[in-house]
DNA sequence: AAGGAGCGCAACCGCCAAGTT
DNA sequence: AAACTTGGCGGTTGCGCTCCT
């Protein structure tokens, strides 16, 4: 018997996904988290395949991806990691985090793959290409430069035959090196790159009156269990919270608070969801203040009237 | 200004492996 | 053990944009 096709393809809907089905996405995985893709659109009211939803979502409205080009250092990782890994994308997507294999992979084939050419390398084996013509013809510079590769890229071959086939200690290294560089460059941030750093032009933005919260009733929000009713009663309170901010984490020199709230970004565990979960921050500007406002999922960003 | 070529990227397709019945 | 389901992966496609002539 042959396999049955991943979903029902009579009448659903293919293309490029529009805001008000990203929305419905969205606000379903919100409230019911990853489950079984295979019934999302029906649950969501979607005409989509689950598989569509599932590659939407880890492809693009996921909130811990990262948004723009691959830096330098991320691209040299990439070349790195295949030269080990080979086209494994998803395995090298993992130590690049907030990048997704698509994205790798896209880059590899329209930049790397073109730029590793120029300088006379092999994209497939990463090593020079038979033609030494192309590479008499580079600048001395470029020339210092893939020569300095080279013998980079055999010391390292010669290391990895001493250990294991899926040590990654080196690569786990680089990334860390990567993490501190991030830190160290969001710390650097000013208010408008932190804000741009929230694609708001690209994942579709909710207002306040659009989010969907668990159809619950309201509790008290003394019990810090992790029931939906809490989330969104706490939810309410920690904004209104924000708007009356004044606490001593405040830095006002330089208009930006940022609460004591932050917590992992990512958690696909529902079950932790209570007032801890929320991650904060305000900007001041021309008279508007923006709060950004994330839990486990989902990033949002306000924008109202400074009262 | 027009249109053809090339490029970049989101989305799709088919296959595979692991898990379940 | 076989049939089936589901999620994941890598290769490919097609659309929209930009650049060039």
């Amino acid at each position: 018997m042959g396999r049955q096709p991943c979903c029902d393809k009579v009448g659903l809907k293919k293309g490029p996904w529009t805001a008000e089905e990203d929305k419905k996405l969205i606000n379903f995985i919100l409230i019911h988290g990853q489950c079984c893709w295979r019934a999302v659109p029906k649950l969501a009211g979607l005409l989509r395949c689950g598989k569509s939803c599932r590659l939407r979502w880890t492809n693009y409205l996921r909130p811990d991806l990262k948004r723009g080009l691959l830096s330098e250092h991320e691209e040299k990782m990439v070349i790195d990691l295949h030269a080990q890994l080979g086209n494994r994308w998803s395995k090298i997507a993992s130590h690049l985090p907030g990048r997704t294999d698509n994205e790798i992979k896209n880059h590899w084939n329209t930049h790397i793959k073109k730029k590793l050419k120029k300088m006379g390398i092999d994209p497939l084996t990463h090593k020079p290409l038979p033609n030494a013509n192309d590479i008499q013809n580079q600048p001395q510079q470029k020339q210092q430069k893939l020569q300095n590769d080279q013998e980079k890229q055999q010391q390292q071959e010669e290391e990895q035959s001493c250990t294991a086939a899926d040590d990654t200690s080196e690569i786990d290294q680089i990334n860390e090196e990567s993490k501190e560089e991030d830190k160290v460059e969001f710390e650097t941030m000013d208010h408008d790159q932190l804000l741009n750093g929230f694609c708001i032009d690209e994942v579709p933005l909710l207002e306040p009156h659009e989010i969907l919260v668990p159809n619950c009733a309201p509790s008290s929000s003394s019990t810090s269990s992790s029931s939906c009713s809490n989330l969104s009663s706490n939810f309410l309170e920690d904004l209104q919270y924000l708007l009356d901010f004044e606490g001593s984490n405040c830095d006002y020199s330089n208009n930006i608070i940022i609460s004591n709230h932050s917590m992992g970004l990512w958690d696909d565990d529902f079950s932790s969801w209570d007032q801890e979960s929320w991650t904060f921050g305000i900007c001041k500007k021309g008279g508007k203040s923006s709060t950004w406002i994330s839990c486990n999922l989902i990033c949002l960003l306000i924008t109202f009237p400074i009262v």
